[in-house]
RNA sequence: GCGGGCGUAGCUCAAUCGGUAGAGCGCCAGAUUGUGGCUCUGGAGGUAGCAAGUUCGAAACUUGUCGCCCGCCCCA
């Protein structure tokens, strides 16, 4: 027996529809902000994301799916989504589009991890990216984007958290005055800590350890650092936020961990789902399409992770819509009528009403437990009289009631009974 | 990469002190000849994750291994 590798999940065909829905939800989502899809490749030149990502960073230092082709080529598949659309933003010249270029995407991403609630190796994302715009009230429309997404799926248990870490100049002095309040409580920090202090000290601001977060409590705060321009775009998009009525709390010790973020970042995270609270994430990247090579051009966005929505919502009770049921079932009894009833389902099939039919050889009476089963809205019996008459009566399962009408006028009936 | 928990039917789970495997749900068929839900009857379905070991005898005890889950870390 051969099973599923570690860390990813089957949707199988009785799950489906509630991915389905959410992927309606974040289109539907999308397409009101003009938001319009890119499709990039699930795998890349492992380059992109040493640069892009950030080479000290955890998802590229010790989570990537990274192989060499038969080529000879270093290839990983994709641990997260932006940096594949930067890529292409830049190669496909869209620089010279109308700015700003505004676009989303559903996409797996791979990231070689222990799984837990939550986090799986295979996840599903859905993310936004919205190039050229340096104005506040773009990072305001992504995170109302994020919000409104939420709120399209029910969701109530997220709570949004925003921060600042500066630009690239700020942030410069902020990493100084952290290496100089961390210096002397070194020997008291996490191994991994003390190699932050050296590589990335902003990250020691996210550690958990108990010890640390102690230490990191009187640290400076990124907030207190930021340069005047800094500090004006946070300030216009907490308006802009509020301009929405959409409800935030500043949360210092956001840092996130990819490197391209700056200035603006956020989290919409919630307690019901364990310990991977985060649910949504994003934030301002300016720096990433130069990065890469492209010219300076700004950006915004942010990704939801669909499987902790899904668990969100079926953890807080959130109804999904009923699936799809057949409209008909149409049981025959014998050569001939199964032969209508298979010609009257296509028919109806053809023109876009869902039918069934018997495919098991079933008796009548294990026919309608099987259009019951598979939740058929009418069930029709053919049999000698209704072949010989041309007519058959369609009983209503919900309620029993039956319509008798001739086999031509069913598509009719089913048409404008809604 | 590190910790903890758990592996018995498709699913959820039982089985006294070690005595040779069960229930509920689901699935299939039937309960007079052409009609669902409720009820009743019957049926299919298990290499007890796998492998060693202890024992007259192992689902149960021991070890190893694989897998899953939860947490740390990290992040969506």
């Amino acid at each position: 027996m051969i099973n599923i590798p570690k860390g990813t999940k089957d949707v199988l065909p009785e799950q489906s529809y509630k991915w389905q829905y959410l992927e309606d939800a974040a289109r539907s989502v999308a397409a009101a902000f003009g938001l319009k899809e890119i499709r990039t490749p699930v795998f890349e030149h492992t380059e992109l994301f040493l640069r892009g990502v950030g080479e000290t960073t955890d998802v590229v230092t010790k989570e990537m799916y990274t192989f060499e082709d038969k080529g000879g080529r270093s290839i990983t598949l994709k641990p997260e989504g932006t940096a594949g659309v930067a890529r292409s933003f830049i190669e496909n010249g869209l620089a010279n589009s109308p700015m700003p270029l505004k676009s989303y995407y559903l996409t797996p991403c791979y990231r070689y991890e222990r799984p837990q609630a939550g986090r799986l190796r295979e996840f599903h994302q859905f993310g936004i990216e919205v190039y050229g715009s340096a104005q506040p009230e773009t990072d305001a429309e992504v995170i109302f984007a994020a919000s409104s997404f939420l709120n399209k799926l029910g969701i109530k248990g997220a709570r949004l958290e925003i921060n600042s870490i500066g630009c690239k100049s700020c942030r410069a002095e902020y990493n100084r005055a952290l290496k100089e309040y961390f210096r002397p409580h070194l020997d008291g920090m996490c191994a991994n800590c003390r190699d932050r202090f050296d590589k990335n000290p902003l990250r020691i601001i996210d550690c958990k350890e108990e010890a640390c977060r102690k230490i990191t409590a009187g640290a400076p705060k990124i907030l207190d650092y930021l340069c005047p321009d800094c500090r004006a775009h946070f300030e216009s998009v907490k308006g802009y936020l509020s301009a929405l009525g959409v409800e935030y709390t500043v949360n210092p010790d956001i840092v996130r961990g990819l490197d391209y973020y700056t200035r603006t970042v956020f989290e919409f995270v919630s307690t019901a789902i364990g310990a991977q609270g985060t649910v949504c994430g994003g934030g301002r990247y300016d720096g990433l399409i130069a990065e890469l090579g492209g010219g300076n051009v700004p950006a915004v966005g942010f990704a939801a992770g669909l499987e902790r929505l899904l668990l969100l919502m079926d953890n807080t009770g959130v109804e999904f819509p009923a699936p799809p049921v057949p409209r008909v079932y149409v049981a025959g009894m014998d050569e001939p009528t199964r032969k209508k009833a298979f010609g009257i389902v296509n028919g109806l099939r053809v023109k876009g009403i869902s039918a069934e039919c018997d495919h098991m050889a079933r008796s009548v009476k294990a026919q309608f437990k099987y259009a019951d089963k598979i939740g058929a809205e009418y069930v029709a019996v053919i049999g000698g009289n209704e072949l010989e008459s041309g007519s058959c009566t369609l009983k209503r399962m919900r309620d029993g009631q039956t319509f008798d009408m001739p086999f031509a006028d069913i598509y009719e009936f089913l048409k404008n009974n809604i």
